[in-house]
DNA sequence: GGAAAATACTTGTTGATACAAGTATTTTTT
DNA sequence: AAAAAATACTTGTATCAACAAGTATTTTCC
């Protein structure tokens, strides 16, 4: 009589699963209180280009580890609520290159304020040597899993 | 002149987003080299069932902690491949209940032996009491945000 | 120079998430 | 017993993900 030895609430899959859903509702919250209405994932794209205005949609696709027709619609998106916009190269016309607007410019360290936040409001009680293994640990996982 | 300091890189957020991404894709992966197209999700739900057959909606919206309308949803494309089965209750009509299928029932263990293989795959290269470690943050993440 | 291959992006489909609103049924309240 | 509240579930809408297929443009190769 062997007994199941799986569950699902114990694995390591499960929990992070969850983590990573907290994790994105409320930077999520945190920006709708501060009227900013942005998903994780525009997040990501802004923040990419926070560090380098003026990306090609493929360049966000490799630096956000997603396929280009995610980046494509999420760009859509984002140019209907005018935080970036498309502009098509000249020597290369198959590329876009995206560019912030000014009106997210003038966010930018507000945003990156409440995100900063958001890690903070996650990371209460926790012994910083212990946040430092996960954060390590968590590295390997991604290496072990690409 | 103060440089900004957040990089999404380093982040908790993102780093978890990856791991959590990557994790699910893997299992999908596992699941699919085995002929089995299952979901993450569907996975989840029938993770639930094999601990308790037979449990209604508004249970397994709880302990997976989703919304019921996610649930619903999941459950009617769990109908479709003939994995569960959903039961209205006699003595309260609201209530659905849902079972496995025998046909569910029957690949019961190797499922979760894909899944305990999904999670060996993710912890290679990992010492068991940093594992331990970030098990438990994990957890303390969760009640942080919740 | 022209065919073939590669590159960058878009569109379609299916499944999932979050939120809001709706329906049906049961329980509580008066 | 009827009205109100609570409960369980479903449906609608918008956004995102993964995969496949399609279009346009540029590069490579003969």
């Amino acid at each position: 009589m062997k007994r199941n030895d799986y569950h699902l609430d114990d694995s390591l899959g499960y929990k992070l699963f969850q983590a990573s859903r907290l994790m994105n509702s409320r930077l999520n919250r945190n920006f709708k209180d501060n009227d900013f209405n942005l998903s994780y994932e525009q997040w990501q794209v802004l923040s990419r280009l926070f560090d380098e205005d003026g990306q090609t949609q493929n360049q966000l696709a490799i630096r956000n580890e997603r396929d280009q027709a995610g980046i494509s619609r999420l760009i859509d998106n984002l140019i209907k609520r005018n935080l970036v916009r498309r502009v098509p190269q000249k020597d290369d016309r198959r590329v876009n290159l995206i560019y912030l607007t000014e009106e997210t410019k003038a966010v930018q360290h507000e945003l990156e304020a409440l995100a900063t936040m958001t890690i903070n409001q996650a990371s209460m009680n926790i012994d910083p040597k212990e946040l430092e293994i996960t954060l390590r640990i968590l590295d390997q996982i991604r290496k072990n899993l690409e």
